[in-house]
DNA sequence: TTCATTGCAAAAGCTTTGCATGTGT
DNA sequence: ACACATGCAAAGCTTTTGCAATGAA
């Protein structure tokens, strides 16, 4: 479970598992797709919270490495992130009309990615594919 | 020619071509590769350009959409740009450790989000695909 | 007890904007 | 002359950081 993984790597690395930390772990858990982090400090502060806007920034990279979440492409200019939990790599089309995010995944793209990497002798780790242009609602 | 299709543009929606903009046009023309704001002023500075950074910041959104340049992935904090010149659209592979930026393209790659697009009944319009790993020196 | 962590507020870094002045057309 | 542009400096936003107080282990 997240939670666990969380502790694990808090553990690990001689950190400490705060209120704080706990609450920003799970208001992520808790909501949908993607989010920012002063959306989810707003968030946490509606719902009565003490965290401050530091810990929740302090608290994201320790998310990221623990595995917990990803960093995903940058749509304007603040940071988005997403969980990963079970979820397996996907990559997003975002609509520029109502933001609608699809997100989707393709065994054939990412068998082409290693295939392109290979011949430019890239070692690929990961990858980010944005396609912006209009979901089915917005075409109209 | 870049500079005639920039004068187009700024006269068709009633706009001045003015010595500060044809500065930073050159400048970028000139240039190699991607670009960043601050970096673009700080080279304009040097040659003895009196340009603001408030004009480069203004200008950019201009040069965007007359289509001389595009905005590309941003891999930190701020905002990198890239000439479009004749140049067919391209792809990234970003070295974690040194930085150096393969541009590469692939027909089959292009044609494969198509399908993908289509499956979802996404119009798509653009997109970006950003490879981040190792080059081939840093991963000795 | 000890050392990581917190909140706060200040600082930082990038980008935008208000305003008086300047300048293409 | 009339808009649009410019430079400057101030303001805006997101994110980071110093510091004294707090709290988990």
């Amino acid at each position: 479970m997240e939670k666990q993984k969380f502790r694990d790597y808090v553990s690990t690395k001689g950190l400490k598992l705060t209120k704080e930390r706990d609450e920003i772990l799970n208001e992520i858990l808790a909501a949908e797709g993607h989010f920012e982090p002063e959306e989810l400090f707003i968030s946490l502060k509606t719902k009565g919270s003490k965290v401050s806007r530091a810990s929740v920034y302090r608290t994201i990279p320790l998310l990221i490495e623990s595995g917990l979440i990803e960093e995903v492409e940058r749509i304007d200019k603040h940071s988005h992130y997403e969980k990963v939990l079970g979820k397996q790599h996907h990559d997003h089309m975002i609509c520029m009309r109502c933001g609608k995010v699809i997100e989707f995944f393709s065994p054939t793209l990412e068998m082409l990615q290693s295939e392109l990497c290979q011949k430019e002798n890239f070692n690929g780790v990961r990858h980010n594919l944005e396609i912006l242009g209009y979901c089915d609602k917005c075409n109209l």
